[in-house]
DNA sequence: GTTAGCAGCGTTTTT
DNA sequence: CGCTGCTAAC
C-alpha cells in the first residue's frame, strides 16, 4: 500500500527540468483515446473542466493526464497533486497511473484523497494550528463522546440538545471552512443559541487532547494557507500541477483550498459530472462545478459523452430520468453498443417478495436460463437507497444459500472490538490519550464504574494531566478502594509496560499487541462470551494482529487506520454485492438491481422535508447514477408494501419511475399478481394521518402506468423451481434436537427437517428454514461457512 | 458496581 | 422491530 508518508516530496528540490528533453518521443499511451479524451489530455497548461459523463472513460482520461504531463517533461512526479474523494479511488489511480509509467519514472505523484493530503500537509504546519504534529484523528465515535461532554460541561440537556445533532452542525459549519469566529450570526440561534459557543469549547478540548476531527484536518489547512502567505507560497511552487476528480463533490473547504493552493499558476484539472453530485447532504457544491469558468476565466471546458459502459436503452433510461432536473450544465450521452435489453420494471407486494424475487432473478442469470449467456455472481449488484434495505437480502440470500457481499456495512474498522483493541494500543502509544483511557479503563469491567471514573476525572483535572496520571495519583493516594483500586493499580502498570515497549525502537510490535490483548483481559473476555457474535469478534481480532504485518510499528499503524476506515481483504469468492448507491458511484456492473423505488424511501421523505425540491434533485441524480452502474441489464423495482419501524406501511412507486422513457423499459408482471392483483389483496393501513394519501395510491400517475403496461402484456409462466444443490452429507449430521449456530441468526435448535433445509429455532431470531449447508453444531460456531 | 429489564427512539447517504 | 440509554434491583 503506497501511503503518502512514504515518499516525502517536499524537501527535494526543484531542480532544474530537462522540460523538453523526452517531449519528442512517442507517446504510445495516447493511442486508443477518443477524440474528446485526448483533447482533455493534452491541455495541459491552464484551467481545464472536464465535463464527463457517466462511463466514459474520465479515470483513463485523467491518469493518461498524468502519465502526459510526466511525459512531456512538464512535471516531475512530485510537482503533481492528484486529489480524489474515496481512497478506493486514489487507490485506483495510483495503479494506473504506475501501470502506465512503468518503471521509466522515479516516484509517484501525490495521489491521495483530501483528508490523506492534508493530513500530510497538518503534519508539518501543526504547530500554525495549535497542535503537535503528532496529532490523533478522531473518528465519528470519538468526536460524539467528546461533544457530550462539551454539552455537559455547558449545563445542557443532553435529551434535548443531543451530542449528534452539534456534531452535525459543527460538521456542517467545517465544511464551509468556518472557523467558530467566523461563524455568521444569522447562525447564532443555532442549538439552543449556543451553538458557536459550543464550538469554539469543542475546538479547545481538542487542542488540548492534541486532536483533529475529519472536518478540522481541511479547515486547518484552509486557516494556515490563508493566515501564512509563505507557506502558501510554498505549496504553490510545490504544486504545479493540480488535478481533482469528482470535482461536484467538493465542499466549500476544500474548493477554498484548491481555489489557494492553484490560484497562482491556475494550472487545475477538474473533472466532474453535474449530474452525479449526490453528496449535497454532506456540504458538496454542485455549485462548484457550475461557476468553474468563472473562478478560472479562459478555461477549456472538454465534454466526455461516449459511453462505453452501457446499452442504449439503460442510457436512454438513465436520460430520461435525469433530463428532469434544472440547471444542469448539459450533456448528452451517447454509444456505439447496439441492441441489449430493454430496463426492466416490476412491482413487488411487499420486500420480502422483492427480495425473493430478486434471488431467484439472480440465481436464474448465473445458470444462464434467463437468457443470454450465465452472468457470474461477481457481475451482479443490488444498489439500494438506504443500508437498512439490505437486510431483507441479506436475510433472504442467508436462506437460500446464495453468497454475498455487503460493501459499506459496519467496516471492519468501525466495529466495537477493533476500535477497543485500536484504544488499548493507542494508550500504549500515547499513555496521554485520554479518550482511549476511557474507553478501556473498565474494559473488561474492573470494577470502575460512573463514581471512580469521575474521581479519576476530577483528579486529572486538578493535577492537570492526563486521565492516566490522574488515577495514578488517586491510586497512589489511596483515593480508591477496595477491588476497583487494586485493578486501577494494576492497569496503569500495565499500560507503563506497554508504552515502554512501544517506546523501545525495533521492538515487535505484533508481539506487543498480543501481549496487550492479552495482558488486559480483552481477548479473555470475549472468550467467555457466549453470545453468537463473540466467534466472530475473536475472528476479527486475530484479524486486526495480522494486519499489523504490513507495519512497522504501532504508531503506523493506528495513522493508517484513521484515515483508511475500510475494510481491504478483497476476497475471490463468487458473490453478489449489496450496497448503496452512494457507494456504487464509480463502479459497474453487467447486471444491476435497483429495488426499493418508491416515494418515501426513494426518493427518501427526509431529502424532501429537508431540502425540497433541490432534494428530489438529488434523488434523481442518485437514481441516474444507480442506472448508469449498468452495463447490459438493469432491473428496478418496488413494493406495493413495506415494514417501517415494525409496521406496515402502503407504499407508492417512486414519482422517479414516471419518468422511466416508455420506449426503453419493459414492465414485468409480479408473481403477486394473478389472483385478481394488488388492489385486491389491500393491506389495512393503519389510519396514521402522514398515509392519507394512501387512498390515492391506486390514483397515482405510477401505478395506473404500472398497471395499464401490465394490463397489456401476457402473464409470464410461474418461475420453474429453483435447482439446489442437497448437501446430502449435511442433512444427516443433524436430527431434531440439534444445537446449530447461523452466521447470521445465532444459536439454535433444529426443529425440523425438510429435505434439504432445517426449521430451526433460533434463540432470537425466531423460527427460519434455513439450507443444512449453512449452519453447523453449536459447538463448531468457529467455523461457519461464509 | 454490575446487571436486567424497560422505555423511547430512529434510518439517508460518508471522508 | 431492534438498538441505545436509563432506572431499579442484586
Amino acid at each position: 500500500m503506497t501511503r503518502f508518508d512514504e515518499h516525502d516530496a517536499f524537501e527535494e528540490a526543484a531542480l532544474p527540468l530537462s522540460r523538453r528533453a523526452m517531449a519528442a518521443r512517442p507517446a504510445p499511451y495516447l493511442d486508443g483515446l477518443n477524440p474528446a479524451q485526448r483533447a482533455a489530455v493534452e491541455a495541459l497548461d491552464g484551467p481545464v473542466l472536464m465535463l464527463a459523463g457517466a462511463g466514459t472513460g474520465k479515470t483513463r482520461a485523467l491518469t493518461t493526464r498524468i502519465a502526459h504531463l510526466l511525459h512531456t517533461g512538464r512535471a516531475r512526479p512530485n510537482e503533481i497533486l492528484a486529489v480524489t474523494f474515496t481512497n478506493k479511488a486514489a487507490r485506483e489511480m495510483k495503479e494506473r497511473v504506475g501501470r502506465l509509467l512503468g518503471q521509466t519514472v522515479e516516484g509517484l505523484p501525490w495521489m491521495g484523497t483530501f483528508h490523506s493530503v492534508c493530513v500530510r500537509l497538518l503534519r508539518r504546519h501543526a504547530e500554525l494550528a495549535g497542535l503537535k504534529s503528532n496529532f490523533t484523528i478522531l473518528d465519528t465515535d470519538d468526536q460524539i463522546r467528546l461533544m457530550k461532554q462539551v454539552i455537559q460541561a455547558a449545563n445542557m440537556d443532553e435529551k434535548r440538545w443531543p451530542a449528534r445533532q452539534l456534531a452535525g452542525l459543527i460538521d456542517n459549519w467545517k465544511n464551509r471552512a468556518w472557523t467558530p469566529e467566523k461563524v455568521p450570526s444569522a447562525e447564532a440561534p443555532a442549538f439552543n443559541n449556543r451553538g458557536t459557543e459550543l464550538y469554539a469549547a469543542y475546538q479547545d478540548r481538542l487542542r488540548t487532547l492534541n486532536a483533529c476531527d475529519f472536518g478540522d484536518l481541511l479547515l486547518h489547512c484552509v486557516t494556515i494557507f490563508q493566515a501564512h502567505p509563505d507557506v502558501l507560497e510554498q505549496y504553490q511552487r510545490w504544486f504545479r500541477y493540480i488535478l481533482v476528480d469528482e470535482y461536484q463533490d467538493t465542499n466549500v473547504a476544500q474548493y477554498l483550498w484548491l481555489r489557494l493552493l492553484a490560484q497562482a499558476h491556475r494550472n487545475i484539472c477538474c473533472v466532474g459530472d453535474d449530474d452525479q453530485s449526490i453528496y449535497g447532504w454532506r456540504g458538496a457544491e454542485v455549485g462548484n462545478i457550475l461557476r468553474f469558468e468563472k473562478d478560472f476565466p479562459g478555461a477549456q471546458v472538454i465534454r466526455l459523452e461516449q459511453n462505453y459502459r452501457s446499452t442504449a436503452h439503460i442510457l436512454a433510461a438513465a436520460s430520461g430520468v435525469i433530463s428532469a432536473n434544472q440547471g444542469r450544465l448539459g450533456k448528452t450521452l451517447w454509444t456505439e453498443a447496439e441492441g441489449g435489453e430493454k430496463v426492466r420494471l416490476i412491482g413487488h407486494w411487499d420486500g420480502e417478495e422483492e427480495a425473493r424475487w430478486i434471488g431467484e432473478e439472480i440465481e436464474a442469470l448465473e445458470r444462464g436460463t434467463r437468457g443470454g449467456d450465465p452472468v457470474s455472481a461477481n457481475g451482479m449488484a443490488i444498489l439500494v437507497r438506504a443500508a437498512h434495505q439490505m437486510r431483507a437480502f441479506e436475510d433472504r440470500f442467508l436462506t437460500i444459500g446464495l453468497p454475498y457481499r455487503v460493501i459499506g456495512g459496519p467496516r471492519f474498522y468501525e466495529r466495537q472490538e477493533i476500535r477497543d483493541a485500536m484504544a488499548y494500543f493507542r494508550l500504549a502509544v500515547s499513555p496521554e490519550d485520554d479518550l482511549a483511557f476511557e474507553r478501556v479503563v473498565n474494559l473488561p469491567k474492573r470494577g470502575l464504574g460512573d463514581k471512580a471514573q469521575a474521581d479519576i476525572q476530577r483528579a486529572a483535572r486538578d493535577l492537570g494531566l492526563p486521565l492516566l496520571e490522574g488515577a495514578r495519583a488517586l491510586v497512589a493516594q489511596g483515593g480508591i478502594g477496595g477491588k476497583g483500586g487494586a485493578a486501577l493499580r494494576v492497569f496503569c502498570a500495565a499500560v507503563d509496560r506497554w508504552h515502554a515497549v512501544a517506546a523501545t525502537p525495533g521492538h515487535d510490535h505484533i508481539q506487543l499487541a498480543e501481549t496487550i490483548l492479552d495482558e488486559s483481559g480483552y481477548t479473555a473476555m470475549w472468550q467467555a462470551d457466549k453470545t453468537p457474535e463473540a466467534p466472530g469478534r475473536l475472528e476479527n481480532l486475530k484479524e486486526l494482529v495480522k494486519a499489523l504485518e504490513a507495519f512497522d510499528t504501532l504508531q503506523g499503524f493506528l495513522e493508517h487506520v484513521a484515515l483508511i476506515m475500510e475494510n481491504e481483504t478483497e476476497e475471490a469468492a463468487e458473490k453478489v454485492t449489496i450496497m448503496t448507491l452512494h457507494a456504487a458511484k464509480g463502479l459497474e456492473f453487467p447486471v444491476i438491481f435497483l429495488p426499493g423505488w418508491e416515494d418515501g424511501l426513494f426518493p427518501s421523505q427526509r431529502a424532501m422535508d429537508e431540502s425540497g425540491q433541490k432534494g428530489v434533485e438529488e434523488e434523481r441524480r442518485l437514481a441516474y447514477v444507480g442506472i448508469t452502474r449498468a452495463e447490459r441489464l438493469c432491473t428496478i423495482s418496488f413494493a406495493a408494501n413495506r415494514r417501517v419501524y415494525g409496521q406496515w406501511q402502503s407504499q407508492l412507486p417512486s414519482r422517479f419511475i414516471d419518468e422511466l422513457p416508455e420506449a426503453h423499459v419493459e414492465v414485468l408482471t409480479p408473481p403477486g399478481l394473478y389472483g385478481g392483483g394488488y388492489g385486491a389483496a389491500r393491506p389495512a393501513v393503519a389510519g396514521v394521518e402522514t398515509r392519507a394519501a394512501a387512498a390515492n395510491v391506486y390514483n397515482s400517475p405510477g401505478w395506473q402506468r404500472m398497471q395499464s403496461r401490465a394490463a397489456s402484456r401476457p402473464v409470464h409462466a410461474p418461475q420453474e423451481s429453483r435447482h439446489v444443490v442437497i448437501d446430502l452429507e449435511a442433512v444427516s449430521v443433524f436430527d431434531t434436537g440439534d444445537r446449530v449456530f447461523h452466521k447470521k441468526f445465532g444459536y439454535g435448535e433444529v426443529a425440523g427437517i425438510e429435505g434439504d433445509k432445517l426449521r430451526i429455532r433460533f434463540d432470537k431470531a425466531g423460527e427460519k428454514h434455513v439450507l443444512a449447508g449453512y449452519v453447523v453444531p453449536a459447538e463448531h460456531a468457529d467455523d461457519v461457512p461464509f
